[in-house]
DNA sequence: TAGTGGTCTAGACCACTAT
DNA sequence: TAGTGGTCTAGACCACTAA
């Protein structure tokens, strides 16, 4: 395939780009797009990489860059002898992802969670700013903490677009199994691919020293997350205060 | 190239190996092995694609993956039109693979260093735990301060295995310009390619408290980092204390 | 046995860099 | 112009899974 082919996706001119840009990375922006737009949903197998060669009429093996870069990107998970599919943060092996609070020793658990506020308000111009959104907006605010082995260890506030998770209660928090991330993707269609965070350490104020069950004062991790959604579209906002005495914050670094 | 060919590599039965693995996955290793040996060194172009399938007797192709796989983990560097290149922590842009930790606002600068120790020891048993040694053995020290702006922010320790950092001294630390593991590649051809960070957050003692110009009991970031080098071999440990009223450590989820 | 992803090859051509 | 990495193809075969 070369820019004399017959390929509308291979011809510059055609494809608007003043510039060049291989063919393998605009098959992969058209199942990006398959994948924001819903037609294959997370959990299912998407269709091998034959039937998509021949749908884009390009070879198999520029359909396989394509999907090597989004598997790269966990975008989607690829099995031997089964199939190429659309990655979910439902699946166990997804739920340590985005969880980098680890036990001193052993394996993580899954915290129990208290929610302490569900409710819809205006964004304040800090959080309006983050997710891109205009003071005022409606945003779903949710206050929780989080314990291990019934120890208050997180108290975590979120800020999420009021657009995108309507009719978000409490009930529904409380009743859903799994990661919260899950709940997201499943019934508000909104999957997180990626996140910013910052980290610092902070003195517990009397609020949350409360709520963690420490005096105040008590150094804390203070993590502020950006999570995005296809396209770098901010979705959550997630202030985090982490009781770091027998957890730490886990990284690798490469 | 298939089981039949004359390859040894490909054949299961001459590379010892009892289960399948990948040709590509052996190339991979074989150039790993010439990059520890120091066949070619940081910074330096190693020989090209067609060359290497040559002397492997295997085609571009396989030679390509697994040269992409080593510019995934940041070992080499491929730079179109010119050739590939072993990665190096002298180079500008690899300064802030391993410093997480930003200023608030505007890009990240380099600090200013003050050592305040640098000696060597017997490896207490932490260290040598950590750094896969017998308690006892030899280590080099090193604690210093790093100031932005004038303001002390960082105090740090670092361990290193005697065996390897012989004859490193503070003049040498002081006198080198750039990132200290430029200078643990360049004179002491150990090359850091990953490291695993354990991150919480704790309250000033008095001695940290002092070096950093801040009342006891400040809350700081505390940061304990094994850096590993080919053949996940540990190298160095580092204790980091990190003030972040005006920094922050910055991470990428993805 | 059929279908899927995974490996490997050989060859053509493109984009970029240096000379 | 020559040499490098980058893209794309077509085809063969392997490993794994499920029916």
């Amino acid at each position: 395939m070369n820019s004399t082919s017959s390929n509308p996706a291979a011809d510059p001119a055609a494809s608007g780009s003043p510039s060049f840009r291989p063919l393998y990375q605009q098959i992969k922006a058209l199942i990006t797009k398959s994948l924001q737009a819903g037609e294959w949903k997370p959990g299912e197998m998407m269709p091998s990489e034959v039937e998509l060669a021949g749908r884009f009429k390009v070879s198999q093996g520029t359909v396989r860059k394509a999907i090597d870069e989004l598997a790269a990107e966990n975008l989607v998970v690829r099995r031997q002898g089964k199939g190429t599919f659309v990655a979910s943060h439902a699946e166990e092996r997804a739920h340590f992802r985005f969880l980098r609070l680890r036990p001193d020793e052993g394996l993580p658990h899954h915290p129990e969670n208290r929610f302490l506020e569900v409710k819809r308000i205006r964004a304040p111009a800090e959080v309006a700013r983050l997710l891109d959104l205009k003071a005022g907006d409606a945003v779903v605010y949710i206050k929780r903490v989080q314990s291990f082995e019934g120890k208050p260890t997180i108290l975590e506030e979120l800020w999420l677009p009021g657009q995108l998770f309507k009719g978000l209660s409490a009930e529904r928090l409380v009743e859903y199994k799994g990661p919260m991330y899950g709940l997201f993707e499943t019934e508000f269609g909104t999957r997180m691919i990626r996140a910013t965070e910052k980290i610092r350490a902070v003195a517990a104020d009397a609020a949350t020293a409360d709520y963690l069950k420490v005096p105040e004062g008590t150094p804390l991790l203070c993590g502020e997350r950006v999570s995005f959604t296809y396209g770098d579209k901010a979705v959550e906002l997630r202030r985090g205060m982490y009781l770091t005495e027998q957890h730490h914050y886990q990284n690798e670094l490469s």
